[in-house]
DNA sequence: ATGTCAGCCGGAGGCTGA
């Protein structure tokens, strides 16, 4: 079962895009973010035609996350636990940052869950104060998932540079959001619940990277950052055949600044 | 210091978010 990532950075912008990956590539299972679409308005056909069964929690203008299957998903919840006085402004959480599903293969079901975890910029503002709530948020309900035997992944766009091997300048990064030491402490906690990042089961190399900014030629310079993620269960590692970063969408007609992450697994 | 996109509102271009 192949199982993609993919930070599209809104679907009226990215339809093309996306179709014309998804029959290259031709994963089974999809998690998008930054649809930045109503569920309404999300183009459902052009997945259906393909062939994939399709689920989405967005909102309007901002975040939004879906599941593509062409397996039968199952049991689908939106939103993360705990939304109460959890949002940037201290009141409920309303942001559309997280669904989950089981996918029923052929050999054995998943849990999938898919995320778009806060910037967090600037840091010292209450944006950077949600960003850690929510993975706090994230850690206590990773923390439940784990006293399942059923294999589960944690897939999408975390908004965090684990390493300094995962920036290709991690000295401009050093006030950013996303590498602060904070951010970095609560990606590693949520790891070490035995959790297994899945690109760096299968590699160790620095120069490889899932967002390039717009901005200042960061793309032609490959100025990039790792923050797109896959963490497996234990049940789940044991499956893993292969993760691979689809760098060449970047270099596109209109990409995204994100690329898509991916799996094999044998189920 | 700045460089770019996308979506929204509203009917241009300014604002927000990244």
């Amino acid at each position: 079962m192949k199982i993609a990532s993919y930070n599209i950075n809104g679907i009226k912008a990215r339809l093309p895009a996306v179709t014309d990956w998804l029959k290259e590539a031709e994963p089974d299972v999809v998690i998008l973010q930054e649809i930045k679409s109503m569920d309404e308005n999300f183009p459902r056909e052009p997945f259906e035609d393909m062939g994939y069964n399709v689920e989405t929690h967005g909102q309007k203008s901002f975040n939004g996350v879906a599941l593509l299957s062409k397996f039968p998903l199952e049991d689908v919840v939106r939103g993360l636990p705990e939304a109460e006085g959890t949002g940037r402004d201290g009141g409920d959480d309303e942001e559309a940052r997280y669904i989950e599903a089981t996918v029923v293969g052929d050999l054995q079901a998943v849990r999938i869950c898919g995320l778009y975890l806060p910037n967090g910029n600037p840091v010292g503002d209450e944006k950077f104060a949600y960003k850690l709530r929510w993975m706090t948020r994230l850690q206590a309900h990773v923390e439940t998932l784990m006293t399942s035997e059923d294999p589960f992944l944690v897939a999408g766009d975390y908004n965090v540079i684990p390493q300094v091997e995962d920036a290709a300048r991690p000295e401009a990064w050093r006030d950013d959001a996303l590498f602060q030491p904070e951010s970095r402490d609560a990606f590693r906690r949520l790891v070490n619940l035995g959790l297994t990042d899945a690109f760096r089961a299968r590699s160790q190399a620095t120069d490889q990277y899932t967002f390039w900014d717009f901005q200042r030629g960061a793309w032609q310079r490959n100025d990039g950052i790792r923050i797109d993620h896959f963490l497996l269960s234990p049940q789940c590692a044991d499956l893993l055949t292969d993760c691979q970063i689809d760098k060449e969408m970047r270099a596109r007609e209109k990409p995204s600044d994100h690329v898509p992450i991916w799996v094999n697994i044998a189920a």
